[in-house]
DNA sequence: GTCAATGATCGTGTATACAAGAATTGCGTT
DNA sequence: AACGCAATTCTTGTATACACGATCATTGAC
């Protein structure tokens, strides 16, 4: 508990946010979370700030706070921006790539491929995570890293929806190899593009979030 | 005053710090930001928590806040990623031009065409701001243009710094024009590679942009 | 003379009280 | 029966009070 119940708190509504435990447009009521976290109501608006300033969460003045629902064309966007920021991130790392960054890489990848061979799309989602943090770090951009693991916590609920389709665990791992290779290769430019290929929603991967973000 | 305090302190205090009021290292004590508002310590806490959710400010437990200091490499880093961010945008926007934005482009373009002209850097730092904004728009990603216009002004600061640099207000202007170009024509791809040049901090810049830092 | 320990003081963290605005419900009127 | 207005209630916004932890200074010991 973290040693301020302020912190506490914003990390818990927002997992419970993340895990659709509170779902979008749900409104957020003080009394009910100080109650039901034992708190006053003080360090609760003081989370529920702070969730605002991360945009996880509205506050209209007055009027209480509700829970963003960022709809599939939001997300879509989302995705193009991490898209973006993980492939500057690859390219980075291509060039700047050092011995334990490399076997960052490498531990994480051969974890991923026994998830996906093994077909467990839940161990991969984890591994998957893994990986791409593996990433973000070896391009030794302190705050690129901060920004790609923000917007990958906020990502995190649609990127497991994504592995749930049909062939996506297979297709997955066969791109984080040409990833893994061009970053290896110190080819910058290729591991970019091959990574904003990989986390961008091209074509019918679109149609798949949608559906299942209507599944839910 | 917006209705609520504690919003207002919020963007109060953001612009005391990006106006390098607050020194970077600077302690904010609440009572004394509460008594200088003339408010209580609660709306001055709910500010200085969405500051620190921002990243403006750091709060340390039981130790109060204070203002973050980025330091010359991370100031680096941040600008490095904006290039990347602007450069989504400039492709978006090539690809999606539409009549408006096509307008606001080139009516901010020859603002800074003026103020370029008459050497006057107060004004061309302002138009070059609506220049730039402007383009996130035309890249109509709500999410992309948010993240743009929010970590463009946390570098403001800087961007200011550096257009006091010699000849610089004419060579950011030139690259203007062919960013101009490449958008109009639909050329995402060189509106990309333009915006990433015009936008990072490349060779001698970099030790401009110390320079400027080390000089306030 | 310097370092450490203990107490005082100051500032943050949380709770609670109070005020003001928004929503809802009930009553009256059309 | 439906619509509108008013009053009550519920919730948020702000202030204040209190408690705990941190920092600093002072005193004592080595």
């Amino acid at each position: 508990m973290s040693e301020n119940v302020g912190r506490w708190l914003r990390d818990e509504i927002e997992n419970s946010i993340l895990s659709n435990e509170f779902s979008p447009g749900e409104r957020l009521d003080e009394t009910v979370l100080a109650t039901r976290f034992g708190v006053s109501r003080t360090p609760v608006r003081e989370a529920l700030m702070q969730l605002d300033a991360i945009g996880l969460i509205e506050i209209r003045p007055r009027r209480g706070a509700i829970v963003i629902d960022p709809g599939p064309h939001r997300v879509y966007e989302m995705f193009e921006v991490m898209a973006e920021l993980e492939g500057l991130a690859g390219s980075l790392a291509a060039r700047r790539l050092d011995k334990a960054s490399r076997e960052a890489i490498t531990a994480t990848h051969s974890r991923c491929e026994q998830s996906a061979a093994a077909g467990d799309s839940d161990a991969y989602y984890y591994d998957n995570e893994e990986f791409h943090k593996a990433i973000y770090a070896a391009g030794r951009s302190e705050f690129l890293e901060e920004q790609c693991l923000q917007l990958h916590r906020r990502l995190r609920p649609y990127r497991r929806l994504q592995l749930r389709v049909r062939n996506r665990l297979s297709t997955s791992f066969s791109e984080h190899c040409a990833i893994v290779d061009a970053i290896f290769a110190g080819d910058g430019d290729e591991a970019r593009r091959l990574l904003r290929a990989h986390v961008g929603i091209q074509g019918e991967r679109f149609s798949d979030l949608v559906a299942s973000m209507a599944a839910r």
